[in-house]
DNA sequence: CCAGCGAGGTGGTCGGACCACTATGGCTCG
DNA sequence: CGAGCCATAGTGGTCCGACCACCTCGCTGG
């Protein structure tokens, strides 16, 4: 009697939520307590089904849920598999939030994108090799090339990438990633270039450049605040009027 | 050629990806666009799935992603909403990254977390309120009064989101909140108590909040950069031991 | 020995049925 | 007349079974 039919599993049926996020939940702690390796293959949408006692329908949508999340991956015909839960993977959600967010929210945004940047660029300033140097040289020079705002905005993305990269720390790159997706970009730089921005955004990428060549830390997260920071207050000032 | 243009829909469907993707961008395109506001009720499933062109269930497994990503809230019987879209709502899942990452990457979270932490503590410095200041003696008294870990732990948590409140980031508030999540921090924890370090912890917690009441930010900053910094350095050496 | 092909297995989609819960309105009872 | 209860319609939640699209791997035939 009292027994929900339970699989033979434990006996603590919580009965918390709905059976999706139970599905869910099981399958995270199941990754946490490593009986999942990053990579392995999951058994089939029907057999997890049946393992945790409940319909194909809801166990796909924990199993869709948890792969918007970067958790799982579905290879159509073959199975599911953990991801390497790498930075890139679990952190490509905050791309969302950069796109969704507005007003206020967005300032904040950027308010901790230059905490995270400065702090990036400093470090890079000290670790980045040479190659990793040219590389940003030639997305300065390639910026600087053109006035086509769809390329210049790519080549700043790709910029603060190498840079974010160089500083050793692939979360925090992963993180400043999001902070600076397309489109979020693009919305912001939506009416700030119009006011002459591109020739100051030029000098200020120059002065981060001449400090990462310097290899000064300091000098290269006064750079980077400053460069961030130029257009956050920009922002503010907008919302404001 | 020029078949990229994708008409409404009729034939012409982009055929991109899975139907449930693509419900997943329409919606959050929606939202973007401002055609749906936060708070606002969505059509039911059925109709959605209708507007769409898609069966229910594909449709279902969309909304089901998005609400595990924090833009949408399911209310069991009443409908589907768009949630205030705020950083609590939209950083929830930081709290999943924290919890799946392993090995070096906790580390790499420990910097991002020394970074953000120490700035808002040197923000909080400044923009205290004394109800504020009040709450954080409160956890730092409690804290110090008893030698339960979970107590302890608990306390420690709320001391570091009462600063992280008065910081007036929300949106950094809540990033902190993801990467001090209970099970992150009892992970780490474990271990780590056994080495004395709950005197040091109520060391440099006194050190913070001794900053904060001379209202001295530069001070708060290192305070507290050296007390995540503290954790970050011991979970170093253990990676390599 | 290898290339090609076919069958079986997998995730993806669909439609329908039923359950659990909520909200709304009218109806009863005080 | 008003407050409270309750029937009901509508919503999300769950389950089932079928079929499709795609991948994999072993088998066959050259």
């Amino acid at each position: 009697m009292a027994d929900t039919g339970e699989a033979q599993n434990g006996v603590g049926a919580p009965q918390k939520g709905t059976v999706t996020q139970r599905a869910i939940e099981r399958i995270k702690a199941m990754i946490a307590e490593g009986r999942l390796e990053p990579g392995q293959r999951l058994p089939t949408e029907r057999d997890l089904a049946v393992q945790l006692g409940m319909s194909r329908s809801s166990m796909r949508e924990a199993i869709r849920a948890l792969t918007v999340l970067g958790v799982l991956e579905a290879r159509h015909g073959s199975g599911i598999y953990v991801t390497q839960l790498e930075a890139g993977d679990l952190l490509e959600t905050f791309g969302v939030v950069a796109d969704l967010s507005r007003g206020p929210q967005v300032v904040e945004l950027l308010e901790v994108r230059r905490v995270l940047e400065s702090t990036a660029t400093a470090l890079a300033a000290a670790r980045i090799t040479p190659d990793q140097l040219a590389e940003v040289e030639k997305h300065l020079t390639a910026m600087n090339a053109t006035d086509d705002p769809e390329e210049i905005l790519a080549h700043d993305l790709a910029f603060h990438r190498v840079i974010a990269g160089a500083a050793g720390n692939d979360t925090m790159a992963a993180i400043l990633e999001g902070l600076s997706s397309r489109t979020f970009r693009a919305r912001v730089w939506r009416g700030y270039e119009e006011e002459g921005a591109f020739a100051r955004t030029r000098r200020e990428h120059a002065a981060i450049h001449r400090a990462l060549v310097a290899r000064d830390p300091e000098a290269a997260r006064a750079a980077a605040a400053a460069h961030v920071g130029e257009v956050e207050e920009w922002l503010r000032s907008q919302l404001g009027a």
